[in-house]
DNA sequence: CCTAGCATATGAACACTGATCAGATTAGTC
DNA sequence: GACTAATCTGATCAGTGTTCATATGCTAGG
């Protein structure tokens, strides 16, 4: 039986010549490829192959490669900033809630590998692409309110600002790592990110003296 | 007048045919083109041309790219313990010191972008080379060592490994995703670690209550 | 000294890749 | 219904990594 394919056109039809939905088409065959061989064994050619196109038709919607990845990175943003904003509208103590949207970030990275890697790869993203900013940083920023409630009042902006860095930072190099897998992954995350939280506000703005 | 060049053979004279020094000249020149173009820039048959020699010449030497890539990673490792020995062998505090790891890290990672970038895609490396595996494992032993000194006495050795990895993460984390640039950096990357093992001491192995 | 053996380097071939461009096809608009 | 603009095609180009038989010259054994 010919089950609905989100890789086909709308409408289950292609009447001919004329795809109909080819960007989005194309956006989903790439990420399927990306988690399927990664960024190294990525293909355009592969793409266009698995949509049944031909293989100059992707540069009439994205350019060139650069612009697909940039297309594949933005939607991976935006899903990611939903995801945070999910975390942000539960009703647990805030030290939790950041944890929570860490757990999200690894839980994104892990389950779309290709997708993630091309999503951090600056080097293979159009750099002055506007929707790609937008997305990232509304990412960014969610995490920083998360960080900014959890943190003790006095936190100043910048001190908010830094921390939330830091956090994305750990949370980045420990799913491009791969450090541990499964399970102790899901630990290792709470442990970092609670760290990171009581450790800057123990040498945070109102400075006190350490151990 | 003609400098000694690291990337033609040592005497300064090629005879003719047989190379002499090839496996190093290539993997020097490997380096200087990823730090030029990146990975995505990267071409074994540009490597080749560098040295003045055949396309092939590389495989009999590394078998593939991903054998090249490996050597290159490998070295990186190497170096990068070596600068960590260095730091160790310092007379300072040990919170400073494990500082000064994260230091040379990031300075590492910023001074051969290309190469870093090789030394964590583990998509492009030959995965059972036992020298790269030796080298990185060596690396991470050694930042475990100043993690070490720098937690409290009552620290267990899986605290201070994973203390240690999301160390690791953490600076990986800053470099890969450039969140600063030049002086910056360096007061991100003191303050990660500084809060990292305070946080992590905190909320560590004899259990107290956090605010 | 000189000769066989073997590691090393060559160059051509192959199957790929991403990008480009004139021309074919169709959708939307006046 | 005609026309313009968007979309897709198919062929072409330069460039890539890998493989293979062949050529070269270093080195060990006689």
């Amino acid at each position: 039986m010919p089950e609905p394919d989100s890789k086909r056109p709308q409408g289950n039809a292609r009447a001919s010549y004329h795809h109909g939905d080819l960007p989005r088409v194309l956006i989903a065959n790439a990420i399927e490829l990306l988690d399927e061989r990664g960024v190294a064994g990525f293909s355009l050619r592969e793409v266009a192959r698995r949509a049944q196109v031909a293989v100059a038709a992707p540069s009439h919607h994205f350019g060139n490669v650069a612009g697909l990845f940039t297309a594949v990175a933005t939607l991976g943003f935006e899903r990611l900033a939903s995801d945070f904003e999910d975390v942000l509208g539960r009703d647990t103590a805030p030290v939790e809630r950041v944890i929570e949207v860490c757990e999200s970030y690894v839980h994104h990275g892990r389950r779309h590998p290709g997708m993630a890697s091309v999503m951090f790869r600056s080097d293979l993203l159009d750099p002055d692409d506007s929707a790609l900013h937008e997305a990232r940083h509304r990412s960014l920023q969610l995490l920083e309110r998360a960080v900014r409630q959890a943190l003790s009042e006095e936190a100043t902006d910048e001190h908010v600002r830094r921390v939330a860095k830091v956090v994305w930072a750990t949370m980045h190099g420990l799913v491009a790592l791969r450090m541990e897998d499964g399970e102790a992954l899901r630990v290792q995350v709470g442990f970092a990110a609670h760290a990171i939280l009581v450790g800057s506000d123990v040498i945070g703005s109102p400075r006190r003296d350490l151990p």
